[in-house]
DNA sequence: TTGACATATTCCCATATAGGAATATAATAT
DNA sequence: ATATTATATTCCTATATGGGAATATGTCAA
């Protein structure tokens, strides 16, 4: 088998950082094909590309109007990505409070485990 | 070019449904090799190989002890796509709550635009 | 030393990528 | 009708993947 297509969720999707740009510009208001690529300096036939598997994976959705498409953020295909990672904010959060902790106690009772140098 | 490779950074690395699972293992606690391939049901030369990826982008950490590999989540290395995708969170939560708002409008003001069927 | 166990690595292969270049498709303007 | 503009698609290629199978490496036991 080969690597998990880059359409088959947004974990796939969003893991190139191409695509990850598209997004955090959609985040600020719709645009068409063109001003994505204008404003982060790609080719227009590769935004098209990106914007496909996007569009695949539930991430843009597209509104055409006269020859231009429109493309909008769908944060919510997002979700199973927050949903997966958030538990783990805890994680690195208590062990930075720990940390905290014994800094404190270094502060106030200093080699108090005769390591000093 | 081809794909981003799977170890150039956490998203890559985690966009592989395996090595998710193997990272919410380790989210319980230390396990050898072989623990992780029982509790997964997959072969130990496939999870040693998921394994090295995980240690390249520093995700996971591994401890010798005799002939065994201990390996450690390193939630830190999660960091960055918490970051980048938390903001959102916001987006759908947001939309969630004018939809609720919507929901009661109807509720207490029924066909007040006069679309009802 | 030899054997058993734990882990890592190598070779193989089907599959898909991302970008470049060229072209197709569609809508509008003249 | 023809040209122009906007977007999508196709063909190409180098590159890497993930699993299977086999094997190498390393550690401990007898």
């Amino acid at each position: 088998m080969a690597r998990t297509p880059t359409t088959s969720d947004a974990f796939n999707a969003v893991a190139e950082p191409q695509r990850r740009r598209i997004i955090d510009l959609l985040a600020h208001g719709e645009q068409s094909v063109n001003d994505i690529a204008a404003a982060l300096q790609m080719r227009q036939p590769q935004v098209s590309k990106h914007l496909r598997v996007l569009r695949e994976v539930g991430l843009v959705r597209a509104r055409g109007e006269g020859r231009q498409q429109f493309y909008t953020l769908n944060s919510e295909a997002l979700r199973p990505i927050y949903e997966w990672v958030s538990p783990y904010e805890q994680t690195w959060r208590e062990r930075f409070e720990r940390l905290d902790e014994l800094l404190d106690e270094l502060q106030t009772q200093p080699n108090e485990d005769g390591l000093g140098a």
